[in-house]
DNA sequence: CTGAAAGCGCTAACAC
DNA sequence: GTGTTAGCGCTTTCAG
């Protein structure tokens, strides 16, 4: 039995179906395909209209396999669903588009089995770059275990890009695309100090979480450009979420009244602040000042509108694949910026 | 010269690798990878162990040409940051994990060049389901693009799945994953009648797109049931976008003064109309009613808090997925309800 | 239970 | 310019 086509099959036509139809060999098909070498025009064209006719299309696997490129690259996030995250994945994905690659999209849920299988999934699928979105925790654990994801998918011909979280040393396969956590925090904190504020609670304290590390720090370091001292009683420990700014703030105006502003951990924190201290009969920001960090679209349509950290989420995501797609070991940072709207006034003078 | 290893190659160890290694064939190799064999106890751990010790990663593309499934799924929109598709996102990804699938992300940006190109993709990596999401357009040259890709991706052997939005008819081999807009606008216009408002602006009408017509077809029937004739003039033309929705609030009160109560096409608008009604000192709900539709995060978060309609975003999501894989031509409609928060109340007595 | 043989659809040297 | 010849790494008959 002859060579069975698939075309006549019913099956999908391959290039072998093409090759018959426009009566050439089969790599002169391949060659109107990639369009990287000399062909004919009569015989490009022949081709083109068989692959029409026969509603042709490349199979990515066979092509994978055959040695081009995969053309894909991976995001990694915790959770689509925060603001956050989805403005990165919109410029992971915008970029990935412009370069012609398709984007691979894994959530972990902060499960580090998770972690595991998808890294492993993703040496399977070669793809090319492997982009890992938001904050790292510290320790110990944690670290190898990134260290090792880095020379695995290096082995695999992928490269590991972390986005949002602070290198894991210059010996380890990976890039890195952060952005000024600390310059953002100190150039907020300094915001409140010179409108008077003395006596600022840090509220969404993630314990040995890079993000939090490298806020507090530009938080630290301007109280003492101010000369200010803080009382450690000031960093309340917390979730990035709504309902902790929510919680802790509830108990934090129930408990002491010498704070005249909250600097939020996030901006998700914050909108927890606005609403409990709405609650509490406390008006913003006459009684008290709030600030949030990383400035996702919620912020302006808080009341009053949230003065906030701007994180430039898109270009991160943009930049990642940048930097994975050329596999440097670069490490760049992008600027952030405070970004003033309603939430902070002088503090009110106590009586 | 012998077949060169790849292992002692430095590239990534293959199937022939591990096989060697373990002093078995090839197959067999296969045979403990699939799991669907019989394969003896002994010969299966050596295997295993050949696999650790080499840090084996099975090609994800040869397997794929081979003959077994590709184990992805395509989910198509117009843009992540919504948080109405990136919560389908969430389902979409979540229950693809769950069956073992990855996800393939990619955006429109409701470009029709786009879209096809992405189709085409889809097509080359043979995704076993292509979700599209969101509402889509009442015009002709639509309907006929959309039946073209459910037939191409059918004969590619994948399976289009229409996501929020109306089938395409009986004929065209495609599923599709609904929800009650109709039911829903019903339900929340019945609301705001029987609160007494007679006079109903319907801001964001978007001509010819399914999700305007079946939310106004509610809208509609609901006043009707109420025996309450609807002035033509409040249907409000806009998109489906805060600002749409301040702008148009402004003109409105700036314009008329019989209006009651504002149905804002999405939650979105309702933002825009929120603020648009506070900068004009128009206080929710005792001057004005406002209602949105689609319950995303940021209703529970304005203020006052949005009643608006709820859709299950991420079971829509979900049960695209299941629905795709299954390659059933089934199509289910899910539930929506009004979730009655802070902006809604009677009409102020006209003096 | 295991191995040998034959492709999956495509690209990549080489010749002509 | 175009065809020939080899695989890419894996799964599948089909023998044994």
């Amino acid at each position: 039995m002859p060579k069975k086509s698939n075309a006549e099959n019913g099956k999908r036509p391959t290039i072998r179906d093409v090759a018959a139809r426009a009566g050439v060999s089969v790599p002169t098909v391949s060659r109107v395909l990639a369009g990287n070498y000399p062909v004919a025009p009569a015989t490009r064209s022949k081709v083109l209209r068989a692959m029409r006719e026969l509603d042709y299309v490349v199979n990515a696997h066979a092509r994978a396999l055959a040695g081009a490129t995969t053309k894909t690259v991976a995001f990694v996030v915790d959770d689509v669903t925060g603001p956050f995250y989805a403005y990165i994945a919109r410029g992971v994905e915008q970029q990935a588009a412009s370069e012609g690659r398709l984007c691979l999209l894994c959530t972990t849920h902060g499960d580090p089995e998770r972690e595991l299988a998808v890294v492993e999934l993703m040496r399977e699928q070669h793809a090319e770059a492997v982009i890992v979105v938001g904050g790292s925790w510290d320790d110990g654990k944690y670290h190898e275990r990134m260290r090792y994801f880095a020379s695995a998918l290096d082995r695999s011909g992928s490269r590991l890009v972390l986005c949002g979280r602070p290198s894991l040393g210059d010996d380890v396969p990976a890039s890195v695309v952060h952005y000024d956590n600390e310059g953002g925090a100190y150039a907020m904190t300094s915001h409140l100090l010179s409108a008077g504020h003395r006596t600022i609670a840090y509220m969404g304290v993630g314990v040995g979480f890079s993000t939090t590390d490298e806020r507090v720090r530009g938080f630290r370091r301007a109280h003492e450009d101010y000369g200010v001292a803080i009382d450690e009683s000031l960093f309340i420990p917390g979730e990035f979420l709504k309902s902790s700014g929510y919680d802790l703030t509830r108990e934090l105006v129930g408990g002491r009244d010498d704070v005249t502003a909250i600097f939020a951990a996030t901006d998700m924190v914050a909108a927890g602040v606005l609403k409990a201290l709405r609650e509490a009969g406390i008006s913003v920001p006459e009684d008290m000042s709030v600030v949030g960090f990383d400035d996702i679209p919620l912020a302006s349509d808080l009341t009053p509108a949230l003065t906030t950290v701007h994180v430039p989420h898109e270009e991160l995501g943009r930049e990642a694949v940048r930097l994975g797609l050329r596999r440097e070991a670069e490490q760049v940072v992008l600027g952030t910026h405070i970004v003033v709207r309603e939430t902070v006034a002088p503090p009110r003078r106590r009586a």
